[in-house]
RNA sequence: UCCGCAGUAGCUCAACGGUAGAGCGGCCGGCUGUUAACCGGUAGGUUGCAGGUUCGAAUCCUGCCUGCGGAGCCA
């Protein structure tokens, strides 16, 4: 009977077949314990010399790490064994004798994994943070659909820079030149003015030689936007988003969160609502701490953890200054100088997780910010259009998908939250 | 782009002006309950590249390359 490694308890007294690589394995004279992964988990193979044919003995010998094979045994507990459950090996049809394997079961340096991302994934760590991506897509597209957001993605190739403020990838579209997308937001604008709510999920790139924990150059970023939702509406859709990722990660990834021994009591306190601040009171409080900081300026690394630590949830920055956002932000209607749009800082010192605004929808205030920003109506028309043609107050937000996963996972850095990350200065594997 | 740190065996590191070493991994052998098993043996090197100082350079100096950490920018 076939069978994975992760329902083996379901067999247990039963003879079944594992498709399986051997991950270690200790030996002694007459016994051998093969450590084996399916994907699924791992268990312990036992082989005792006096009990087995010599053929399966010597196939047993012969395994090198990451030998592919076949296993039949008898599921057993046993207190012993890692995981609780082992296999008394009755049979081993070997695949494949892997040739030495690069990754050895201690240290190695960032560097050297990284070359060998294909075969990192491999490791439990690496296997447990993958798992947990995946449940954070899942888990955010049960949210987005069982609340009425239909998915409808952005083109990858793109005409023009959504905010002209980061450096694209160029590229040749024929004889045009065309740019990696940045941000699907723009195109889900004109979803929302369609089906009412909507959300984008896909890769984005920017081509800025940042280099630090929090950035990638490529990207994946989950763009909701939804026509007839002001400010207060949308802060409301962000932290109820965020609180069921986390709390479906805490649900159905309690084993990998174990593998990374995340502390799980923290992630338990995110739940809405989630605290809020003004940039003004940012900005008192962070002068108050003694930050040489002005109101204008946008904040730095420095100052945003200051304000992620003190509050144990994510906490929204609001009322940004409209200087120093984009230029489709939707001014306060009390306070013009300021913007309806909030950043959600992740705690711990992960950073913006979240950006997001109500967007302007006045046609001749829109013009405006086209001239002030220098956009050409030959590129941005099309999204002038979606006020010309009933226009609608609407507010969206992008969620930075590896910042996410990283602070659900306490990952040091976001490079392990994407199975190949592309980075400045790597582009490989 | 700027600031700081580092490149020595397949990997992780030591040697810091005087014969280039250890552990792990590989290979050979031993061990009946191992938990990154353990024990013995063995192979494995133009010390990132180029120049300079010196009787002598992995070690000191200059330049370059590569990577790491951080900043700015951003999610």
């Amino acid at each position: 009977m076939k069978a994975t490694i992760s329902q083996v308890s379901r067999h247990v007294g039963q003879a079944v077949t594992i498709g399986c690589w051997l991950y270690n394995k200790r030996s002694s004279g007459k016994i051998q314990f093969l450590q084996l992964r399916d994907g699924t988990g791992v268990i312990q193979g036992v082989l005792v010399k006096n009990e087995v044919p010599e053929s399966v003995w010597e196939a047993a010998n012969r395994l090198t790490q990451e030998s592919s094979l076949y296993v039949t045994g008898t599921v057993r507990e046993d207190a012993r064994a890692p995981g609780g459950y082992e296999l008394a090996v009755q049979d081993i049809r070997i695949i494949q004798i892997a040739e030495p394997y690069p990754i050895a079961l201690k240290e190695h340096g960032v560097d050297f994994l990284m070359d060998h991302r294909h075969l990192w994934i491999r490791t439990p760590r690496q296997n447990a943070i993958l798992r947990i991506r995946a449940e954070v897509f899942r888990a955010a597209q049960e949210w987005l659909n069982q609340h009425g957001f239909v998915r409808m993605d952005a083109p990858i190739l793109t005409p023009t820079s959504a905010e002209g403020t980061t450096t694209l990838f160029h590229t040749k579209y024929f004889d045009e030149d065309a740019y990696l997308s940045q941000s699907g937001q723009l195109y889900a604008e004109a979803g929302a003015m369609a089906l009412g709510r909507v959300y984008t999920l896909g890769p984005t790139f920017r081509a800025e030689k940042s280099k630090t924990r929090r950035h990638l150059i490529e990207f994946w970023m989950l763009e909701p936007e939804a026509a007839f939702v002001e400010h207060e509406e949308n802060l409301e859709i962000q932290e109820q988003l965020v609180s069921h990722i986390v709390q479906s990660v805490l649900k159905n990834c309690a084993r990998e969160l174990a593998t990374l021994g995340r502390d799980t009591a923290k992630l338990e306190k995110v739940v809405p609502p989630f605290p809020r601040m003004t940039y003004d009171e940012a900005i008192a409080f962070l002068q108050k701490q003694g930050h040489a900081i002005e109101w204008g300026e946008d904040f730095g690394a420095p100052e945003e953890t200051a304000l992620a630590e003190a509050h144990d949830k994510p906490v929204f920055i609001t009322h940004y200054p409209a200087k120093i956002k984009a230029f489709y932000m939707q001014p306060d209607p009390n306070r013009p100088e300021v913007v309806l749009c909030a950043d959600l800082i992740a705690p711990e010192g992960y950073g913006e997780i979240i950006g997001g605004s109500q967007r302007i929808h006045d046609p001749e205030l829109l013009k405006q910010r086209f001239a002030e920003h220098g956009l050409s109506m030959e590129a941005y028309g099309w999204y002038l259009d979606l006020r010309r043609y009933g226009t609608v107050p609407h507010s969206g937000f992008g969620l930075g998908m590896e910042r996410t996963i990283a602070w659900i996972c306490g990952l040091e850095h976001v490079r392990e939250a994407i199975p190949f990350p592309r980075m400045l200065y790597r582009l490989h594997p």
